[in-house]
DNA sequence: CAATCGTGTTCTATATTCGAACACAACGTT
DNA sequence: AACGTTGTGTTCGAATATAGAACACGATTG
């Protein structure tokens, strides 16, 4: 068993800093967030100075800090490949079916939406952006990318409650959700393994629909085809 | 004259790996990554698994190095109130008019795309994606941007070859770009100017209409007025 | 079976960072 | 006006977290 050495203490305070800025969602002094960090205000003055050298974070009118513009460009280079097939599927699914299409991602226990495209009247618009995150346990996106993973890396509260239900959707072949991570909406997601990435899926959202939950995964696969064959050739 | 204490160097050297493997858009190895900041390698092996820890980079199958999809989950806090007013009326726009239409904003001589929504129908689906970045000099979004400036805080170059166009477009309104930022392509811009926020701009993008370029700075004002209104009450 | 390329670990001198203290500006209050 | 408050930016010595060399190891490749 490899020893853990101990990580670098500056540089994790200066990504804490991120975090925080990132969940409090509004702009803050520094004082807040030296004593978010449980940091002296001096060392939380200097890195946010060091992260603003780097345009990570700025400043509004009255000086608090906010996360900058430039987060958003280091993002776009996150499975820039992934996102560069997908999205243009993503679009026609969109179009074709009326709703809601978006890619979900694995990150440790949690899966994040990395693009998401929506068609005309869109009921539950806000409902997933990119960067959404929530736990991989619950809704259609998290459950397809559970049938492509061992039963030992999943969550471990999550190993009985889904054995069946995720086991159900592997032979499927998609899986459903109902009213669980947005109230009232479902979703119906088909899973999107590629070779040497982190498990994905693809998915959409609707409130009631005359198309069945099989047709809609029919449609969802052949994207999926679409974009496999195009990354792994 | 305040004077400028050096910043973190650790910090700033991690964050450099950020940047490094956001254009790189390969998966890299340690190794390489220790070369391009010029860092012995156990430093950027330190580095990286600091940055494993909060999830910003992970490894693909053959152990290579790669922004994670955390990323892009910090990249959602980025001027979040504004982008959850600007999308509905981004999405109502595009559907409209049938075009990709985005909001944009300044960072430093850059305006940096934050969302973008294509309509139903995609001609040219993948002009703008969110996090795409080019200087604030070329583009409509950036002139709508410059006209909220003062020609002090304009990139050096720009002073002197865009002053009349942009007095043009401040009078006028609006803004146009026909062929610079994605060729063969024109764009129609807005100024959105928001207190203690920093400069912005919504836009469409088309090839060829039957509109002209007043009518959609029409329905482009319309939601700039409408997402003012929603932020500052 | 070398040679190469990659990862991960250990170690000490020292450069870097920490955190207390100081200086100052803007705002409200009494 | 004097006062406390709340915020920012700067200085500096001591302490420690970091830098970078060296070592150990496993895959691949020739």
């Amino acid at each position: 068993m490899p020893e853990s050495p101990p990580a670098s203490q500056t540089l994790s305070r200066g990504i804490r800093i991120l975090e925080v800025l990132a969940d409090a969602r509004i702009p803050l002094t520094i004082d807040e967030i030296a004593v978010r960090l449980e940091v002296h205000r001096s060392v939380a003055y200097r890195l946010l100075r060091t992260l603003e050298d780097h345009r990570l974070v700025g400043r509004d009118a009255s000086g608090a800090v906010t996360l900058g513009p430039r987060m958003a460009a280091l993002a776009a280079g996150v499975a820039h490949d992934l996102q560069a097939e997908a999205i243009p599927e993503l679009t026609a699914i969109a179009n074709e079916l009326g709703m809601t299409c978006f890619l979900g991602v694995l990150d440790g226990d949690d899966c994040i939406t990395l693009a998401s495209i929506e068609p005309r009247h869109a009921i539950a618009s806000v409902a997933q952006r990119p960067g959404a995150r929530h736990s991989v346990t619950v809704g259609a996106p998290g459950k397809a990318i559970l049938t492509q993973l061992p039963m030992s890396e999943w969550p471990g509260d999550a190993r009985a409650a889904l054995h069946a239900e995720v086991d159900e959707a592997r032979v499927r072949g998609y899986a459903t959700s109902h009213d669980e991570v947005i109230p009232t909406v479902q979703s119906v997601a088909v899973p999107l393994a590629l070779r040497g990435q982190r498990p994905a899926a693809i998915a959409v959202v609707h409130v009631a629909t005359d198309l069945d939950d099989a047709e809609i995964a029919v449609r969802l696969r052949r994207s999926a085809s679409a974009i496999r064959e195009a990354l792994e050739g």
